[in-house]
DNA sequence: TTAATAAAAGACTAAAAGCTCCTTTACCTG
DNA sequence: CAGGTAAAGGAGCTTTTAGTCTTTTATTAA
């Protein structure tokens, strides 16, 4: 479904959210051990979306990633986006280059149904409306 | 969604489909110009299915790629579990190892609602089904 | 104002996915 | 049985994705 990038990027993205309500800075090293990451590459990730503007981020002693409050409202599509594009939100089944309504693929009715809970899936799930379930235990993002 | 390799293999067998149904084999070249695919690259996919035997083939002259009766019944979800595994249709969104109901990542409930659609989908669509709809062009496996 | 801290940048390596080419084997037809 | 046809098998190439390492730049605090 996503890439191994993306789903890193969200996990990375929801666990910095919960910090950042909490007024903390996170640390790459710290980010990466929570969540059973490999350190370097999802430094690398996280940089690519700071530079897209979707994630704050100071250097220095006490820096970090964080979000601010209108970070806390992204929804989960921009992170999809930024990272995968649209392929998967927009895309043919199939991969064919031309595929729509009027000239359809096989599966392309019934696909489309799909790709557009997935759309609404992603587009209405906030960061900052995991928090709680983050901060109960009742969602989790990494073994623990 | 699916890779590349398993959109090639969908798109071939539904062709295989078509022509098996009006008694015809295909042979690669036939399978490759028709849908514009790499031609020794949908040889090693479709020489896989023959082993998996989701497929049948004959050698030499007049031989090439067939379905049975039998054949014409396989649901898509056939194929794409031999080409990309199950991970797509039981795996985690974000690509946690272990999640589940009872220890769910923040995304799993609505996910899996997803995953569950998109299983429906895949089981319930048989190659047959798809013939008239081809031979009609109401759909459409090619540009042209 | 220097030492420590932490992200940024860039060059690099490794693995997987996608794709090609060449040789062999099987089958059919004249 | 010889020649042509078509899949099978195996080795290898290319591109993309995933991941590493090293140096530089910015920030803080003693």
């Amino acid at each position: 479904m996503f890439s191994k990038t993306c789903e890193y990027a969200i996990r990375a993205m929801l666990y910095i959210a919960q910090r950042s309500a909490k007024g903390h800075k996170s640390s790459i090293r710290n980010i990466a051990q929570t969540l059973n990451l490999p350190e370097p590459f999802i430094a690398k990730v996280l940089q690519d979306l700071v530079r897209k503007e979707l994630l704050q981020s100071t250097k220095g002693p006490g820096g970090g990633f964080f979000l601010d409050k209108a970070g806390l409202e992204m929804p989960l599509v921009s992170i999809v986006v930024a990272v995968d594009g649209n392929r998967l939100l927009s895309g043919c089944g199939l991969g064919l280059e031309e595929c729509s309504d009027a000239r359809p693929c096989p599966i392309h009715f019934e696909f489309k149904k799909l790709r557009t809970g997935l759309q609404e899936l992603l587009g209405s799930a906030k960061l900052g409306e995991f928090l709680h379930q983050l901060e109960n235990r009742s969602a989790f993002l990494s073994r623990d």
